[in-house]
DNA sequence: AAAAAATGCGACACCTTTGTTCCACTTAAT
DNA sequence: ATTAAGTGGAACAAAGGTGTCGCATTTTTT
């Protein structure tokens, strides 16, 4: 997937490009206006440096998305989702996308548009969640005639809602699996009085 | 609640600040880092005049959310939360948010850093809104044990969706009405299937 | 140990934005 | 009709960011 280079980095320069790119994830979520100098500065490493492995800030940027897509759709992939049973593959793939996306904030937040290279990761992952409902669906956890791209949405809308913790105390009170539970749980049976389970 | 100038504004000058500040919203949805140029231009007035009524870019943008969040409240108290039946006010305010924040995008959005003003507003909305849930669960409508403040943000979660469209076609797919509709009935019932209605 | 690659550092030109000032001109208020 | 307030236009200084060089020095690689 990563564009490959005539010569290989040499040992040095990978470890600057791990460090810039880490660095500019920390940096730029909670200043998304963050200058290069900055990012180099949290990397350790020199505007100039920076410049000599990202040409320009949007191909810094680029790649970082680039990469938070690749280990999203990896969280996702974890979750086994066609080889587990649905709901077992939706809970870990959750708890998964719960941590990666609280590492990589900035790079899968809305702040940063979407090169055709994530974009193409986001769709193939969104297919998959698609997918992975619908054999949920099939075992009679979801409506049979509901909207299953409308159940993405609110899947994914209760994922980022879980992130954000505006509401609540810290970013992200209590562990992955509790958090996922309560977004399965939420996204099936709302939050009315159960009649029957 | 708007500052008391010493003397009132002329009518033109109360134009020009209309003018601002809608062409500000606008301008800024779609490019949150617009130059005070562009929202001048977008204006029809001069940037001298912008910041002869907005004396930092701050200001402007602290102005704007104000403004939004006043609407805001206004949107939800438009839906009579604690004369009409609980079920009803939840489906008004929401339908009358939807308008609101659809208007009012990146005022109301996640890129303007609130003012106490504006913080203040909000939290006075999310008192507002917990109270109701209060009222409809103690009709029955939420399970005893609920989490009010969870039901509350998946509540604001599903009207943050709907109003990204990112899944669907359009911005706003439906009327308000109809959204508001499968909202409230979400956040309720969830989308498994239903054994008694 | 020698060659190649990478970095730090300072400097440069260029651009955009911001905020302010002055002045002639237009518009609204009385 | 007179006065006061508002606007357009141009110009200015200050600030900050971007991208690019060259060169001495350090670090890998072979």
């Amino acid at each position: 997937m990563s564009s490959t280079p005539a010569r290989p980095l040499r040992a040095d320069a990978e470890r600057s490009v791990r460090a810039i790119l880490a660095a500019a994830e920390r940096v730029l979520a909670e200043t998304p206006g963050a200058s290069m100098e900055q990012i180099a500065e949290a990397a350790g490493v020199t505007r100039t440096t920076v410049h000599r492995r990202f040409a320009n800030r949007q191909a810094l940027v680029d790649a970082l998305a680039a990469e938070a897509a690749a280990k999203l759709a990896e969280a996702v992939e974890d979750g086994r989702p066609d080889t587990a049973p649905p709901l077992v593959a939706l809970h870990r793939a959750t708890a998964n996308v719960l941590r990666v996306k609280a590492a990589w904030g900035f790079a899968l937040g809305p702040a940063v548009v979407q090169s055709e290279q994530a974009a193409r990761t986001h769709e193939a992952i969104a297919r998959r969640c698609r997918d992975l409902l619908g054999r949920i669906r099939d075992e009679g956890f979801i409506a049979p005639d509901a909207d299953l791209e409308w159940v993405r949405r609110v899947y994914y809308a209760l994922i980022g809602e879980v992130l954000h913790g505006d509401g609540g105390a810290g970013p992200a009170e209590g562990d992955p699996d509790t958090l996922a539970a309560r977004i399965v749980d939420t996204v099936l049976y709302g939050v009315g009085p159960r009649t029957a389970r």
